[in-house]
DNA sequence: GACGCTATATCGAAAAGTGATAGAGTGAGC
DNA sequence: GCTCACTCTATCACTTTTCGATATAGCGTC
């Protein structure tokens, strides 16, 4: 079976991206996704808990998330649920990042005549 | 009057962030504005007419571009409509860009352990 | 004068984003 | 044991954004 294309998925909803980003960071449950994403952008984005549920239920659904067997740890909080990428979700998230960062090239080179 | 603060338009829809950094390269026409979006894209993006002209209505309606006055080539197409950013959507264009270079920096550091 | 490209524009539907709200578990302090 | 703030998952209802299809018309050239 062929693997689907990455570039098929782009340009990835704002949502979406943000939360792959966070899950680079490793398995992480769906209240750790919203903190990660608000602190790694200085509370400038905030995602609530609509956002946050109906992005990973998309993100699963489109292959790019998956949720994790149970974790070791016996002590931790039983009501969280982990997620982790698959590795279309990690390729995924690479072709954003790629993409993107030639938007910010652009802008960078454009707004900034003085360096050029 | 007080300036209004970039960040309060952060995040920007996609569509906006496009429509903003082609601008960025100076005065452009609607038609033109659809295929810079295509081409620095390397067609991975497809802007059509629906999204072009909503979102163009949306950032004028915002402060965050507008309609210039007719250029002075007699020969040019009269049917064509320029628009360039205001200062504002100037700062917020830049803005928005150091925010979405954040996420690029993040996603390349985790994705590339190998590199660490 | 037909054909393909340029150019602007809108409609209607689907997709995405979000505030409010809910319900329940957890832990610290009293 | 009780309370209270925080953690954690979840959905509803609404708004905003996106987009395929379509319309209309000028332009250029063969």
């Amino acid at each position: 079976m062929a693997a689907p294309d990455p570039v098929e998925f782009l340009p990835l909803p704002q949502a979406q991206f943000h939360v792959l980003v966070a899950l680079t960071e490793g398995e992480l449950h769906g209240y750790a996704i919203m903190q990660a994403v608000e602190e790694s952008s200085k509370d400038t984005v905030r995602m609530g808990p609509a956002t946050l549920y109906g992005t990973l239920k998309r993100l699963v659904a489109a292959g790019l998330a998956e949720e994790t067997a149970h974790r070791a740890d016996p002590d931790d909080d039983q009501r969280r649920r982990y997620y982790r990428l698959t590795g279309l979700g990690r390729r995924v998230c690479a072709a954003e990042a790629e993409r993107v960062a030639r938007l910010v090239k652009i802008t960078r080179t454009n707004l900034r005549p003085e360096l050029a």
